[in-house]
DNA sequence: CAAGCCGATCAATCATAGTG
DNA sequence: CCACTATGATTGATCGGCTT
C-alpha cells in the first residue's frame, strides 16, 4: 500500500509536490453564441453575452408567469428580445437553479447575533 | 453598452471574507486532494459545516480556488507544499497509529 | 436519434476587502 | 489616501448523464 498514483499526467514536471493533474487542463470549448451563418452579425462568437437590462426584466417577468418555456414561447421571446433561442432556453435554464438554490439555501440565519448596526 | 454594468442593486455583495480557520480547512482539503479536488455533496456539507459557511460558498471556494491555481500554478506552489507537509504529518499519525493497532491482525 | 433538463462546473467579471 | 492584489459572488455558457 502506500503508494501514490498520479491519475494520468503524460509530461509534468515531476515535482515532489504539486503535480500536473487532468482537472487543471481542463479547457471549456469557446461559446458557440451567434453564429457565423448570418453574415458580418454584430456578435462575435465565443464571448459571453452581456444581456441589457431590459433583456433581463423581461426575461424575468416571463420566469415569474412560467418556470418552463414552451417552444412558441420561446421563439417569441427570443424574437422581442433579440436573443437566441438557446440563449433564452439555457437563462431559464439557469433561472431555475438558481431559484432552487435560493430556497434551499433559504430557510437560513436571520439572527444577527454579533454586532450589527 | 457603455456604462451599463451598474449592476444596480447588487447590495448582497457585501462580501465579507471567511475566518482564518475556515480557510484553513477548505486549503487542506483543497491540496490533499488535488489530484481531483471535487468534493462529493457530503463532503462539502461537512466542510460547510467545519467551517461555519454555506455548502453554495464551499462550492463557490472550490470553483474559484480551482480555476484561480491552475491559471497559475506557480504563484501557489509554496501553499501547496505548505499544505502538503502539514496533512503528510496528519497522514503519518495516521499511518503510524495503525500500524499499531495491526501488530496483531493480519488480513 | 435529437432535444430539453438537471447538476456541476467553467471562466470571465464585478465589487469589495486587504495589503503596502 | 491611493494603487494594486486577493477573494467571494454572480452568471452566460459548457459538459456529461439521464429522460422524454
Amino acid at each position: 500500500l502506500s503508494e501514490d498514483k498520479e491519475s494520468s499526467c503524460g509530461s509534468e514536471t515531476n515535482t515532489p509536490t504539486a503535480r500536473t493533474f487532468d482537472w487543471m487542463k481542463v479547457k471549456r470549448n469557446p461559446p458557440k453564441t451567434a453564429k457565423v451563418s448570418e453574415l458580418g452579425l454584430g456578435a462575435p462568437s465565443g464571448l459571453r453575452t452581456n444581456f441589457t437590462t431590459r433583456q433581463l426584466t423581461e426575461l424575468e417577468k416571463e420566469f415569474h408567469f412560467n418556470k418552463y418555456l414552451s417552444r412558441a414561447r420561446r421563439v417569441e421571446i427570443a424574437a422581442t428580445l433579440e436573443l437566441n433561442e438557446t440563449q433564452v432556453k439555457i437563462w431559464f435554464q439557469n433561472r431555475r437553479m438558481k431559484q432552487k438554490k435560493r430556497e434551499r439555501e433559504g430557510g437560513r440565519v436571520p439572527p444577527a447575533p454579533p454586532g450589527c448596526p | 453598452v457603455m456604462i451599463l454594468r451598474s449592476r444596480f442593486l447588487d447590495a448582497r455583495r457585501k462580501r465579507r471574507n471567511f475566518s482564518k480557520q475556515a480557510t484553513e480547512i477548505l486549503n487542506e482539503y483543497f491540496y490533499s486532494h488535488l489530484s481531483n479536488p471535487y468534493p462529493s455533496e457530503e463532503a462539502k456539507e461537512e466542510l460547510a459545516k467545519k467551517c461555519s459557511i454555506t455548502v453554495s460558498q464551499v462550492s463557490n471556494w472550490f470553483g474559484n480556488k480551482r480555476i484561480r491555481y491552475k491559471k497559475n500554478i506557480g504563484k501557489f506552489q509554496e501553499e501547496a507544499n505548505l499544505y502538503a507537509a502539514k496533512t503528510a504529518v496528519t497522514a503519518a499519525h495516521a499511518v503510524a497509529a495503525a500500524v499499531q493497532n495491526n501488530q496483531t491482525n493480519s488480513p
